[in-house]
DNA sequence: CGATTCATGTGCATTATTTCACAATATTAG
DNA sequence: CTAATATTGTGAAATAATGCACATGAATCG
């Protein structure tokens, strides 16, 4: 039975999480995996392997285990990753050339269709990936002709409000921002922001307490 | 009064958070804020912006907000960002790179300096930071050398887990890692791992139910 | 075929986190 | 000085997420 009324947001995480071993596991070794083994993968307790997929539906036999392929497949659906996705990025400095070029994501389905800067010395190079780069000002027109549903964001900070606004404006739905600051959209839009230094001062403060000896932290 | 005894890790990720418009406002207008204006600035209920302040002291004042200008070097000193760590990076492709020629990490006392490759083209070459490519082996050595701390990992998924085995050996005491797997550490050694595609996962998702027009997800 | 083993799916207790709501304290106006 | 207003700090309530523990069904063995 299929329960999507209250489903956890740490779960939607996790899927996506299990799905990396799970590809791994595909391309050799027992075709089953029992929630105890890709927990272990995971670092996450059994049950909660179970929790999460039994949001979805019964996808194991009990005393048996998960089929990999059948449990990635259903895995895929759930995130909606068994399609195609079309994504622009705007800001192509270091870390725009970086992801462009990442072949995973092509592997994975989100394939970057345009590419923009406000560079004058940028616009019209031709990138390895066989993009090229647009001038800003063709965002509105290229994001409607190409169908781009999810703008990704490496702009400088200062930038990355008028973007959003900019994208979102012409139609894209959903937006990744990797400048370090909270980005706002309207309601028609979410948005994901990914910033490493929250990580990095996770670990810092971690890594005090550590060194101070004290027990939490 | 301070009880760092049950500090929730949700709290220390926005404590970082906070830190980022504080720095801005830094630059200008009033030098008071109160923890509605911030909580709006980040997107969080105002309550949880005093509470996570008030589980390490009274920083504000009643009826008045808190001191911009303190309230940051108080944040600093709880995330133990107020001292400069020395890290290391190791895998010299796009995302090493763009990385270590980040200003901003820089800028937050995030010191790179050393960086690894096992590649022989890449070895020896000089990047614009100014830091040289060094050779794998030399790992261990130079992490003692030079005090190294915080270990990070930007080579593909196969290399991570020996990479950081190799970090944790030679005396690293903490591991940022951006490929996409789930690498173990001894006890000793404390890992975050940063997977760029599991936030795209998570926006799909979301989208996905937002064109199906589902309630949830 | 019955007994044994294995591993799922899930109700429920536990633990973690967020939010409310208000007393306490500071400031401002009259 | 008193009243009105602003905003913190926090106990208690509400909500969310996790993990235990076990009934359930499948596979295997003798
Ligand atoms: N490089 C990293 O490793 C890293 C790490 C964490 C966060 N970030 C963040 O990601 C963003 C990009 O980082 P980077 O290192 O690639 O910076 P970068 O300076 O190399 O590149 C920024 C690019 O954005 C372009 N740009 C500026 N304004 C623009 C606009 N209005 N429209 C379109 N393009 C515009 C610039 O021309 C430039 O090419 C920054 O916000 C940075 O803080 C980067
Ligand atoms: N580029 C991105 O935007 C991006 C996004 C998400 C995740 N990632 C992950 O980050 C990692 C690096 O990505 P990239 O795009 O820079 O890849 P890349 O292939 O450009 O660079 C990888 C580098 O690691 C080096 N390397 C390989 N094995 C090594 C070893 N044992 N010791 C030292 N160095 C070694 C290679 O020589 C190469 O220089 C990958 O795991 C990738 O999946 C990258």
């Amino acid at each position: 039975m299929t329960k999507e009324s209250k489903i956890p947001n740490p779960t939607i995480e996790r899927l996506a999480f299990y799905s990396r071993p799970l590809e791994a596991l595909l391309k050799g070794g027992p075709p089953v995996i029992s929630s105890e083994k890709l927990a272990g993968l995971c670092g996450v307790n059994p049950a909660q392997v179970r929790k999460d997929l039994a949001y979805f539906g019964e996808f194991g036999v009990r005393g048996v285990g998960y089929e990999i392929r059948d449990l990635l497949k259903e895995i895929k659906g759930i995130l909606a990753t068994d399609r195609e996705w079309t994504l622009c990025i705007v800001g192509m400095g270091n870390l725009g050339i970086s992801l462009v070029e990442n072949e995973n994501f092509k592997k994975r389905g989100y394939l970057f269709v345009a590419a923009f800067d406000s560079d004058t010395r940028k616009i019209g190079r031709q990138l390895p990936c066989g993009l090229t780069i647009e001038p800003e000002r063709k965002i509105r027109e290229l994001v409607r002709e190409l169908g781009i549903e999810i703008g990704v964001i490496t702009t400088p900070s200062r930038a990355a409000q008028r973007v959003t606004e900019i994208l979102s404006d012409a139609g894209v739905k959903a937006i990744l921002n990797f400048a370090p600051i909270q980005v706002r959209t309207p309601e028609s839009c979410i948005v994901e922001n990914v910033d490493f230094s929250v990580k990095l001062e996770n670990l810092v403060y971690h890594l005090e307490r550590l060194y101070k000896g004290k027990k939490n932290g």
